[in-house]
DNA sequence: TATGTATGTTAGCACTAACTAACATAATAA
DNA sequence: TTATTATGTTAGTTAGTGCTAACATACATA
């Protein structure tokens, strides 16, 4: 019925690869043909046209997060730790999506409206995620009075920085050792730093 | 003498602004000639080669920070205040080179040495300035024993992050109230965080 | 006045890209 | 077996794109 992987996806992957490493403009069709193993014309049967390959690609790799699976039993552990938990599975996200974050940086120009909603559902996602756990944790760990849509941002932001400052500008990829020591320290910083006092 | 600009300034501005718009790749030389207002030759008469305009864009505009003017009188203000003009002035420098961040975006894998040293270079002098304030302020603000290289990138990464969501992805300047809120959160949240208890 | 310098105009070359047409082939389903 | 479906091959079209050559012009300087 269908040996291992179809031609389409062969294709969407090889695609996904080009455009991450090149960005859209710069990869041919030609290239992603090779790439896939198949003949250049198969492309434009499948998909039509360049563009067409593109839509394609970002259909099949937008789901940036699956946060909705990530249950934690909040009642059974202390915020730190379940921050360092929460700060540990988005930066492996964020890893595993890195090809795709690379292709949401380059061509954000190219469709703003597509890319820029992709983003903005992710990134409020993670700020229900979190606002949620501070609030029902807010018995046992009292906050002090902030806006809580700027307090989850400064969370993530540390966090998404780093990881983008090491593994997109720096090309880097950081020991977990280092990893640890980072996330700890900031969910230090910004535990203390939220205690109602 | 000379009139207002020059013709390589012309060249070098338009350069710098189709870059920034649609990528390195995506522009045409026809198009920036156009932009400029001179013929495409002239443009190859003085650059020689497409890549030589965008190493020249790149050595126009690559100071991303004035950090060494930033004298601050560190004994008449109080951590909370300086930390705040440090945000905001941060917050504007990068507001100021948000053609150019988008153009280290874009072509960090063309050219990645280059550019990944220019941003590493870039943060390196934030760290160092960050760094020194905090120990000068050491007396008057005992802090946590953290690793301080860890610590100022999580002040960074809050700001950096909020300015890239805001104005890069989601192409909205945020107004100057909000802006200040925000700030003024990041910096109680961190200065909390980090003072020893 | 003569010469050099910075520009423009026109034409065009060599190359590549996206995409198509026409025909061939192998496997699958009726 | 026959018809259909998914693919490959070859060749080609069209429209750029980076870049060059050759010649012209306007201005400033010697």
């Amino acid at each position: 019925m269908c040996n291992s992987k179809s031609t389409k996806e062969k294709i969407i992957e090889a695609a996904y690869d080009c455009f991450s490493k090149k960005g859209y403009v710069a990869t041919s069709t030609k290239e992603i043909a090779n790439k896939a193993g198949v003949s250049e014309i198969t492309l434009f049967r499948h998909f039509g046209t360049k563009d067409g390959i593109f839509e394609a690609v970002i259909r099949n790799y937008s789901i940036l997060s699956d946060l909705k699976k990530l249950s934690i039993e909040i009642d059974k552990y202390d915020l730190e730790e379940i921050l360092i938990f929460v700060g540990k599975r988005m930066y492996d996200t964020l890893l595993k999506k890195k090809r795709f974050i690379r292709i949401l940086f380059f061509e954000i120009n190219k469709y703003p409206d597509t890319l820029s909603n992709i983003y903005d559902k992710f990134i409020r996602d993670i700020d229900k995620l979190l606002i949620n756990i501070l609030l029902e944790k807010q018995g046992s760990y009292p906050l002090k009075t902030l806006d809580m849509n700027i307090v989850v941002k400064a969370f993530m932001g540390m966090i998404f920085s780093y990881f983008q400052t090491n593994e997109i500008f720096l090309n880097r990829s950081v020991p977990d050792e280092e990893l640890n020591l980072a996330l700890n320290t900031f969910v230090k910083i910004f535990l203390e730093g939220i205690r109602a006092n």
